[in-house]
Formats: structure tokens, sequence, C-alpha cells
DNA sequence: TGGCCAATGTTATAAATTGCACAAGCATTC
DNA sequence: GAATGCTTGTGCAATTTATAACATTGGCCA
């Protein structure tokens, strides 16, 4: 059966808040109050798990750390993933840096820049190496995931290569839309996108509400 | 009438493509070729254009400089806008130095901290205040966007401040949903919500495709 | 042990979104 | 100045997505 991919993007979500509901003890959470907690309906988030089986008791609700375990191997969360970053400019800094990563199990393990000046660097622990090595260094350690932070006119040659290099999955930072084969999974993390959309409803006399 | 919110999100896509094609001198460019740029179907386009007017002439296409004038005024992006940031710890640094706003119209003008060894600091030309000021900062110096950089705990606290301190758009990049309002915009920006929705199709034999 | 309550899983219905197809219109060429 | 080719704008159909409703089932209590 194939899955909606507005089913698999909202499924995080759920597991994010489950974890938070295992944190403050809960044993036991229905759709319902799970529902209230991330603004959906409870509708749909029995729709959304019925895709993948059945998690819940009638009268009771789901068995919290049951259906994290549960979303968390669906969603393929139960292992740790190899990730590798491209520009390590001030953004891509930030990114190493970043301690969100770490706890859900995506590391990075490879940082790769064009800059000569920036090449050989260490940023938290790791060494940067010139993009030119890149196949040459995915070949020898494979990673599962690309993270793009160049500058916009080179993204979509370094997304092509990443892509050629086996790697099936790219997150991108560079301000492009950019296009990758079938079957390669791509998002974008855009924050300028966001406010663009936000500004649209605060302009003058709008009127605009969109509670949506 | 109302717009999709769904339309409102495509629109900086546009406009930003369109930048990029005024760039390289172009005058005219067509539903079809815009949409081959952008991965999305021509008829998409013209129809989003629909709802606001008509931009195009038919036999050549839509004139690049005008339409995008035409989308920067319907977004808003023909003006400064003034923000917040909350949350001045590495991320929040990353953000304030972040130099993908500017250029774009967007200003941080504000920063906020909980933590006295960061209140004080300079930062990017900007100087830390403390959280506890930030009602009485707002009512002198208002701004219309909040981008709240805090550890997910008080985060929804943080955000129900802003809005009651009169922000109608926040940016959100702390690992909670938040609720807000009607009327008040929120975008999330997540990249590992991103990651976790990519694993679903990386997993061993999830033979899952999804181009769409 | 039987009945009641509560919340699931699922089917049916409604709403939203996308894509198709074509008439209409502009520009260019002959 | 008529014909041709191309691309828009839009009504309609198809698809996708979300919501509502309800029969079903597990747990609990008397």
């Amino acid at each position: 059966m194939e899955i909606p991919s507005v089913v698999i993007e909202r499924l995080p979500l759920y597991a994010r808040a489950l974890e938070a509901l295992a944190h403050e003890g809960r044993e036991v959470v229905s759709s319902q109050e799970l529902g209230q907690r991330l603004g959906v309906t409870p509708a749909q988030i029995r729709k959304d798990l019925s895709y993948f089986g059945r998690f819940g008791k009638q009268g009771r609700g789901y068995n919290v750390q049951n259906l994290l375990s549960a979303l968390r191997q669906i969603l393929g969360l139960d292992r740790q993933w190899r990730m590798a970053l491209v520009g390590v400019g001030r953004l891509g800094r930030a990114i190493v840096q970043y301690e969100g990563f770490a706890p859900q199990g995506f590391r990075i393990v490879h940082a790769f820049d064009a800059d000569p000046r920036i090449v050989g660097q260490e940023v938290n622990g790791l060494t940067v190496r010139d993009v030119s090595e890149l196949e040459e260094v995915l070949a020898r350690e494979p990673v599962e995931i690309g993270i793009v932070a160049v500058p916009a006119l080179v993204a979509q040659e370094v997304i092509d290569r990443l892509v050629r290099a086996g790697v099936r999955a790219i997150l991108n930072y560079a301000p492009i839309t950019a296009r990758v084969p079938r079957g390669v999974q791509i998002r974008r993390v855009d924050p300028v996108l966001a406010l663009q959309s936000m500004t649209y409803y605060l302009r003058q006399g709008s009127n605009a509400q969109s509670a949506k």
C-alpha cells in the first residue's frame, strides 16, 4: 500500500509529542489528548496510525511507550544515521554545532568545503576536507544523508554530486529549489521562505486570518 | 475571497525563481519554464497567480520584472520587517549572524536572553537584553515578527508573551508544536523533523519512492 | 459475571487541492 | 491583413486529503 507523504510527515510530530509524554511519566494517551497538544484532530491521528496497524485499545487509548516504539521503527529512528555536510561557512559551522541532531540519532561524520582557508580546519572534532575528495571519501565511508549549506549558485551541482555518490536523502539549506531524481528524498530548510509567507498575512489591511 | 494557504506558501518560491531569472537578464518567462525550474506544473502556477489578477500575455508569457514586483507587493516584500529574537544561545547567535535575512528586508532589531552571562553581550552589533524587559522594549520599539530560539521547555511561554506583546507572526526554531491564537501566524523551522520524515523512505526494504 | 463507558478502527462523507483541456488573445510572419 | 503558433486564464473533472460518524471492543465496576 502506498502511504501518502503528508501522513509520513506527521509521524515525527506524533513521535515527538509521545517523547514528551513519556518524559512526563504518562503511560497512556488518547488520540483526543494527543491531537489537542499538536493542533490536529483526533480522527486524523487515528487515521494516520491505521495505515500501519492497530496500536490502541478501545476505551483506553494508546500506550505511550508502545506507540512511540512503533513509530520509531516505522520511521527508522531506531538506528543511527550518518550524514555528510557540504559547506562549512557560517551556516555550515552552526549546523555542525547544532545539538539537536545527535540525541535523535543523526551524526555528521564528514564535512566538506571548497575554500582552501577552511579545508583542514577542525570543527567540533571534525576535520574539514576538500570537496574534491567528496566522491572518494563517500566511497570509502558512505553516509545515508547529505546536508547542503553552500551558496545558491553551486547548490544544485553539489546535490547532483551527492546523489551520484549514492546519497539518497538530502537536507538542503541553500535557497534554491533543487531537482533530484525519483527515489531521492530532499527537504528544504529555509527560514526566509517561512517569513515571506507570513508577511502576506501581516500586510496592512490584509484581514487574512488563516487559522486553517 | 479567501486564498488557500498552500497557494500563499508557493508564492515566495515563484518570487525567488523570478529573482534568479531577472539576474540572468531574462525579460519574459512562461509558466511552462517557471514550472520546470521549480518542479511544479505550469497549470498550478497559472492557477495560483489567477487568484490575484492577470499578469501574463497570451502567446508570450510573463514579464519577469512585472510579475516579480506584483508578487513582492502581494506578499508584502516591498518593505522592511523588524524582528525580535528570543534566545541567544548557539542557535540564536547563528540566526543573528545569518546573512540571508537582510537582503530580503528582514532585520533583527532586538535580541533577548534569560541567561545573565549572555545578557549585555554584543552580538553582530546588537546588545542582548534581559528577557524580562521584553514587553517593555516591544511597547517602545515594536516589531512585526518574533523569532524563538529558546529551549523546548520554555518555548510556548515565550511565544505566549510575544503574542501578548502584539507580535502577530512567529518563526519558531524550538522543537515543539506551539499553539497560537487565531490570527497569529507561526512557522516551524525544524531540520530534525525533516530528517525524520526522510528516514522513512531510507529504511531497508522500504521500496518507497515518493516522487510526488 | 454482566452491563456500562470510553476510545479505537474504519467506513462514509465532505472539503480541499491539483491537473486537464480548451477558448481566447497576443505577436509574428508571410 | 490574414494566418499561424504559442501561452494565458479558467471552468470542470479527478484526485487527494480531512472530517465526521458509528459499530466494535476492551476494561472496569458492581
